[in-house]
RNA sequence: GGGUCGCUAGCUCAGCGGUAGAGCACUCGGCUUUUAACCGAUUGGUCCUGAGUUCGAAUCUCAGGCGACCCA
């Protein structure tokens, strides 16, 4: 509302006028907030110190009376309270006999501030800083959401992450987690010889994963270009080239619906490790997630949506076709055609969808729709078809199974790893099926992609290859239901501002 | 893609066919120990958009927009 900025803006001019600038350059802070009240926990009701600080930060909440006020201050640490005596902060400017009139008149909530004074406590047990000096450092020009309801739309919550941040310290707790997460990632695979390299997320032909990617163009080459849906293929070339450790944690784009736990850009961890295979990589998985556990929730045993999950390792381990039988009754080895296995899965009144195709494929089918969301505490489940695993090694005893694991964490895929294909014949024979399919009309099958199989001619280690899906570890460790509320600033729609030149959001 | 729900003041919400409201915020006045400060007064609206029904629509109907949740 357009009045309300004006009102500020004016305040604005005012501070201008009497020689303090509505944005300040810098100002030096002593201390953050949650230090001091730590420091000074036990400083006895209305007692004050004599050492001066400075504190700097927003003012949430301000309570004026007369000739006393008080404010809130909140910097990223906590919040401390201003104590602002009137007789006291003239006595210290006696250049200036209006100084307590402009501070309580020319300060909203949401500005910013920095405070020097000294430390007290109030009669009523509120650590506080008894003003002696103010500067506006930031005047702002908007309102601050209500400050005891704070933001509740959650559209409003998305779009304007910036205000949500401000009022809600859950939403802060998240991202620092998150934030938390990600560096202990990166920190256990550095310290075990893990390089992190980069690889291009602008490509050709995007492979190295079932999803349809976004295009977009390169104008001075006037190339069509896709946006990566994986870091495998790149990866992989960096193992054929004698990196035994690489990995990237970095974004990907797919483009695909959104849902509460879908998002089209996302971000992901591939690890690749030479000379091990899957088995290694459940290992690494379970140290990994265990290490992060402990590092963002201070324990292995954490509770999701009111569910108690227990990641210590080691966790389950059981295969796919084991799993699927236990739910359904239904023993997928004894199938050896498809219409066998459909026939069985109608008796078990399981969904037979027209584009599963081969046994393998009814198998997963079977999986999502009578195992995959019971699977609350960590399971690997092992060994699954090649059908729809082309990058995977096939099974060294298991005849149509490739060797390779994904990770539900309650009901959901957290992690996908193989025992990578080395070999480049299968791999151009998997790759080629895939472009079959493709051509069959799946737009999400893989091409063939000759570099990549190049490589693999030059020669790549047996390799162990690991994905874990960092946003919806991130709803793990954060007790989130919906990944939007892990992204910081998740893909809406654009809002529709018909003809709104102030204000304008985004 | 389907279903359900939501959209009213800067924020949180009420109003559900008869003059658009409350709390907070803002503005003004009072107040030297408040902390959702308090007391008093004022200000603030494209009731998401459009069409329809009606003497009369924030309210009922239809279409559309944006979002949330569930399902595929």
């Amino acid at each position: 509302m357009s009045d309300l900025r004006e009102t500020r803006l004016e305040k604005a001019r005012a501070l201008q006028a009497h020689g303090r600038a509505p944005y300040a350059l810098s100002f030096a802070p002593s201390h953050r907030t949650a230090a001091l009240q730590e420091a000074h926990a036990d400083l006895p009701k209305g007692e004050e110190l004599a050492e001066e600080v400075a504190v700097a930060g927003r003012i949430m909440t301000r309570r004026v009376m007369g000739k006393l006020a008080f404010f809130t201050l909140a910097d990223e640490s906590g919040t401390i309270q201003l104590f602002i005596d009137k007789a006291a902060l003239q006595a210290a400017h006696p250049e200036d006999p209006e100084v307590f009139e402009r501070f309580t008149t020319l300060t909203d909530a949401g500005d910013w501030i920095g405070v020097h004074g000294t430390l007290r406590r109030t009669d009523r047990g509120e650590l506080s800083v008894k003003v002696r000096d103010w500067t506006m450092l930031t005047k702002s020009l908007q309102p601050l959401p209500d400050k005891w309801h704070g933001l509740a739309d959650v559209e409003k919550r998305y779009r304007q992450r910036y205000l949500d941040l401000i009022v809600s310290p859950h939403t802060r707790e998240t991202f620092r987690r998150r934030a938390v997460l990600v560096s202990s990632m990166r920190r256990w695979l550095d310290e075990r010889g893990f390089l992190e390299i980069e690889t291009p997320v602008l490509q050709t032909e995007a492979g190295g994963a079932d999803a349809r990617p976004f295009t977009t163009h390169h104008n001075a080459l006037d190339l069509p270009l896709t946006l990566r849906i994986a870091t495998e293929l790149h990866l992989k070339r960096l193992v054929v080239g004698g990196f035994e450790r690489v990995y990237e944690l970095g974004r990907i784009f797919r483009n695909e619906g959104v849902s509460t736990r879908h998002n089209p850009e996302f971000t992901s961890v591939e690890i690749y490790q030479a000379f091990a295979d899957y088995h290694d990589m459940m290992a690494l998985t379970e140290q990994l997630i265990a290490t992060a556990a402990e590092q963002v929730c201070g324990g292995t045993v954490i509770t999701y949506q009111g569910v108690e999950v227990d990641l210590t390792p080691p966790w389950r381990r059981a295969t796919m076709h084991e799993l699927v039988q236990q739910a359904t009754g239904l023993d997928f080895n004894a199938f050896t055609t498809r219409e066998q296995a459909a026939a069985a899965m109608e008796a078990a009144d399981l969904a037979v969808p027209e584009t599963a195709d081969s046994v393998g494929r009814l198998l997963v089918e079977a999986f999502e729709q009578r195992v995959e969301e019971s699977l609350i505490q960590p399971t690997f489940v092992l060994d699954y078809p090649v059908e729809n695993s082309p990058l995977a090694r096939a099974h060294r005893g298991k005849p149509g199974l490739v060797e390779r694991f994904e990770l539900f964490i309650v009901g959901r895929e957290t992690a996908n790893a193989f025992s990578e294909l080395i070999d480049p014949v299968d791999q151009r024979a998997r790759l080629e099926q895939q472009q079959e399919r493709r051509r069959a009309g799946d737009p999400e099958a893989q091409t063939v992609d000759e570099d990549f199989l190049h490589a693999l001619e030059i020669g790549m280690p047996p390799t162990g290859g690991l994905g874990i899906g960092i946003d919806r570890l991130a709803m793990l460790l954060t007790d989130s239901p919906s990944i939007r509320d892990v992204i910081a600033f998740p893909l809406l729609r654009p809002e529709p501002r018909p003809g709104d030149g102030t204000g304008a959001v985004g």
